[in-house]
DNA sequence: TGGGAATTTCCTGCTT
DNA sequence: CAAGCAGGAAATTCCC
């Protein structure tokens, strides 16, 4: 895929993803260069930085870290997980003491914030407005983290969904444009998260459930359940739905293979194939034992 | 209120 | 034989 480079998550590969931020962050904004003509006519300044969501002080933690031209990876951001309250009661040596060097920055970013609704002479807007913009445009399941943060509350699984919302804007091919005018309407996710992407969360965080389903070939996108009918409960359990099977579920599967989100690979039980309209999978490692999750 | 998307439910027949 | 797979058909749920 062409965006590969520049819309990627990165991940230290010998961490824990859960200890991580949510990997949307370093994603939103390599992708932010690419994409900041487009996007920074989604920010608008309506949203005080008191009200900001746990999700929304990572998307502004982010977009400044690349405003500035900083590698995300070189702050913790375990020590951001924090909603805007809890940020804006953070003096200048929290932020130091958070993030070290770069806590002078933030903290500057979020004082102009805070007190003149605009950083710099950027076009400073709210993280939420871009994940309105993103929500609208795609047909990609994507919810704000604190929405969906309980989503696998009672699997332990890592909620990821944050993770690919602006690798979404770069994918291809996506199934219809964004159209402009509808962009400007706030919508929700119809549905929540797709059987798919939840299938696909529970295969990028293996360590949060093992032995549920297991990639069979992450290059090509093969994987197969484990425990077709513990799946089959935690997905209707997300959709409350306690009747939920493992044959039922695999009938909305199949007719995924029509939407190309999924292919078929024959002759193997309980095997399935991403295809080309699934994103969010794919995975590569890079020079220095990081790895990716390509969008 | 109607329509569409995305399942959910049920079913028959076939395969492993 | 049980468990899965393949799809058709209709129902349901939710959103616009």
């Amino acid at each position: 895929m062409v965006l590969q480079a520049s819309c990627v998550m990165s991940i230290p590969a010998t961490v824990s993803v859960d200890n991580q931020l949510p990997a949307s962050w370093t994603t939103h904004y390599n992708c932010a260069d690419v994409t900041s003509s487009y996007m920074s006519r989604l920010w608008s300044q309506d949203l005080h930085p008191q009200n900001w969501t746990k999700y929304q002080v990572w998307e502004w933690l982010q977009q400044t870290l690349d405003m500035h031209q900083i590698d995300a990876t070189s702050i913790p951001f375990q020590n951001f997980d924090l909603d805007g309250r809890q940020l804006c009661n953070m003096n200048f040596q929290d932020f130091t003491r958070a993030a070290g060097s770069v806590g002078s920055i933030l903290f500057q970013s979020l004082t102009d914030l805070k007190w003149n609704g605009q950083y710099g002479q950027t076009d400073m807007f709210t993280p939420g407005d871009i994940k309105t913009e993103i929500e609208t445009d795609f047909p990609c399941s994507i919810l704000p983290f604190k929405e969906e943060s309980n989503f696998y509350n009672t699997s332990e699984l890592f909620d990821i969904k944050s993770s690919f919302q602006p690798n979404t804007i770069l994918s291809s091919p996506a199934p219809s444009s964004p159209d402009p005018k509808r962009s400007q309407v706030k919508r929700h996710n119809p549905r929540g998260t797709h059987l798919w992407e939840f299938i696909r969360d529970i295969l990028l965080n293996p360590e949060r459930n093992p032995g549920l389903i297991k990639w069979e070939d992450h290059s090509e996108g093969v994987f197969r359940f484990l425990k077709s009918e513990a799946v089959a409960q935690l997905w209707g359990k997300k959709k409350n739905n306690s009747s939920m099977t493992y044959e039922k579920l695999s009938r909305a599967m199949r007719y995924y293979y029509k939407r190309e989100i999924l292919e078929r690979v024959d002759g193997r039980r309980l095997v399935y194939k991403f295809g080309r309209n699934a994103r969010g999978w794919r995975i590569k490692y890079n020079n220095n034992n990081n790895y990716q999750i390509i969008i």
